[in-house]
RNA sequence: GCACAGGUGGGUGAGUGGUUAAAGCCGACAGACUGUAAAUCUGUUCCUCCUAGCGAGGUACGGAGGUUCGAAUCCUCCCCUGUGCA
């Protein structure tokens, strides 16, 4: 209708930022290998577990083989010791996106961390990090003082913050009133200034929604796989490595793969445990996604040709100017 | 065959005459999430209807009868499961 705007539109387009989200096991991997070599395309992590080196086999990392298929960022770059955050993955995130534009690559960030994606998208709102010392106080006051202590300490320094956390969830709690002691400001009246969204792409989500029950059949067979191949081995040499059990340890597969070894559940209902945790994450990764905005959905797994299809398709619509590059 | 023990909602498991459609736990489903997020937390969970309420009706504790104003709970018979003895 319009040729004129439409050039101008895309001649003027914004990069384009590539996002594949999905739950657990929906096959995110393929599709984002897949799509870097069609498109030259370099490939962003955004799954918290995959960050951290020397824990492999449980957090399904793309192998060797399939990372020499496009550059990957942001794998293995956190020591089990260190403690990741949000904030910290979005700065990092960003840093890489801009060295990909600056390639005129194809960004394409993959993963489940919903919190994460959100952080590197919308950014979050200018608040302090983390007081390990306020934290362990708060935590020991609720010992003593039962959780409610914490809801109604919160309700004396910001009461919009304490409505909308539940007097149970003390981590939200701790965090609220953290923001609210260190920045000596409520935490309400922060997130009403606004958050810092990435700028400078256009962004097209994509987002795996494979069949509820086949994905749950092959979340249990992929479980079963690591525990049979490895997973078992891994976290052993992790426990004797780091025998303080650092957070990844406490993830999924790794928390029931060390309760097996030290003798607290028998083989088969620590596996049996192991899936259902990774079945119960995948339902509430899919409960994030949902609300995340503009997310065009892919009713299959990653690894399905008619999904590559989809997906293709997609991609080239939304990129006039690379796909003219690509001749 | 005899003797015990037991059969409860998707699972487990309380309940041993009356606010019990039946605790708790698990699962399932749905939701929340602004620096621990593979974390943490919330709600719903027999069926039908509506004026959507601590609303109305129906069905329900292996089966069939019985006692009782009233039964998952007591009695009788039958079926099934586990353990012990033959």
């Amino acid at each position: 209708m319009e040729p004129a705007l439409t050039l101008e539109h895309s001649y003027h387009a914004e990069p384009l930022l590539v996002i594949i989200l999905g739950p657990t096991g929906s096959g995110k991997t393929a599709l984002s290998l897949k799509l870097a070599q069609e498109f030259r395309g370099e490939i962003i992590n955004c799954d918290s577990l995959a960050m951290y080196r020397e824990f492999d086999i449980g957090t399904a990392k793309p192998s060797l083989a399939e990372r020499a298929q496009a550059p990957h960022h942001l794998f293995d770059f956190v020591d089990p010791l260190q403690e990741m955050t949000a904030g910290e993955y979005a700065r990092q995130a960003r840093q890489v996106l801009a060295e990909i534009r600056s390639r005129q690559r194809l960004p394409i960030v993959v993963g489940g961390t919903g919190l994460y994606l959100r952080a590197l998208l919308q950014g979050l709102f200018a608040g302090p990090q983390r007081s390990e010392e306020l934290r362990e106080r708060l935590r020991s006051r609720v010992e003593q003082r039962g959780s409610g202590y914490l809801h109604k300490l919160l309700r004396r320094l910001d009461r919009a913050s304490a409505e909308k956390v539940h007097p149970n969830d003390a981590p939200k709690l701790i965090r609220a009133i953290e923001v609210c002691l260190a920045s000596r400001e409520k935490m309400s009246e922060m997130w009403q200034r606004g958050r810092d969204p990435l700028k400078g792409f256009r962004i097209l989500r994509l987002g795996l929604d494979p069949d509820r029950g086949a994905l749950y059949e092959r979340i249990n067979l992929r479980a079963r796989q690591m525990f049979e191949s490895g997973l078992i081995e891994e976290t052993k040499g992790l426990m004797e490595k780091y025998p303080a059990s650092p957070r990844p340890l406490m993830s999924l597969g790794y928390k029931q793969a060390a309760q097996l070894l030290r003798g607290e559940l028998p083989p088969d209902q620590a596996l049996q445990a192991a899936q259902q945790a990774h079945r119960n994450y995948a339902k509430r990764q899919m409960t994030w996604f949902r609300r995340e905005p503009d997310v065009t959905w892919l009713k299959g797994f990653g690894e399905e040709p008619g999904i590559h299809r989809e997906a293709m398709v997609l991609l080239r619509t939304s990129m006039p100017r690379i796909h003219a590059d690509e001749h």
